[in-house]
DNA sequence: TAAAAATACTCCATAGGTATTTTAT
DNA sequence: ATAAAATACCTATGGAGTATTTTTA
């Protein structure tokens, strides 16, 4: 089964064409690194690379899934950090302005009910003047 | 690490809410699945779900994650199509539309120059009537 | 007490390492 | 001759299974 994993060592190799640097820069060894590889490309069932001689290039199927993969990576990250923001009560910080007469009526009543429901949300208030 | 298979494992959860019968669907057992859950929210540093007794209910973030993560998974899927179809010379599908005068000089030259230099691009010709 | 999640342990598949060979500069 | 990728083989981590024990509805 494919993981984040192939996707990761496919984008560190793509990027300098070169098996050994890219195994040293992910810490492992470089058969580890050809096996991922090539596991990756049967089981896409696509030829990511030339190989002709020592020098790779990437195929055009491989152009396009560097491509893709990277925004898989990326998206990926974005999960993992939207995730931690959202835990910190990061959801939706919502901005509130109101004036001073509002404020001592209809302002708390509202933002009660709305915490209980949307504990996470963290609500800033500005008392704010009149516009006109 | 964390690896897609949490990403699948967890969306499988989220959506029934219900450990064992996700384990079932996801035709793993339930101790392993709850381990990867367990792994997933120690990674991420994040509680995914409340746990009321045995009803599991997702977290605010949890509910983000689940977005975050099907978006990961497409992502993952659509980097593995693009790249078949890519090795299936579908990079870009090139319709070309000629009249007969054109088509007996320049097309045949522009095209052998044009496919020598993007041997994967498929170009599809239709000849046509002129339009005035 | 019934059903579901958590623990404890066991096993084995495989990710990754070392050593070596092949191949192409 | 050198450097890089491929191959062969081995090791060990950890992913997943079975059995069992909490839990709580």
């Amino acid at each position: 089964m494919l993981e984040n994993r192939h996707l990761r060592y496919f984008v560190e190799v793509a990027k300098c064409l070169h098996v050994t640097k890219a195994a040293e820069r992910l810490h492992i060894a470089q058969p580890a690194l050809t096996q991922n590889i090539h596991q990756l490309e049967e089981e896409l069932g696509v030829e990511l690379f030339h190989r002709e001689g020592h020098r790779l290039t990437l195929t055009q199927a491989g152009q396009v899934f560097l491509n893709e993969a990277e925004a898989s990576l990326l998206q990926f990250d974005h999960a993992q950090r939207a995730a931690q923001r959202a835990a910190r009560g990061e959801v939706g910080k919502l901005a509130l302005g109101f004036q001073s007469m509002a404020g001592l009526s209809v302002v708390p009543h509202t933002l009660q009910r709305f915490q209980s429901s949307y504990p996470d949300v963290q609500v800033v208030l500005h008392e704010m003047a009149p516009q006109c």
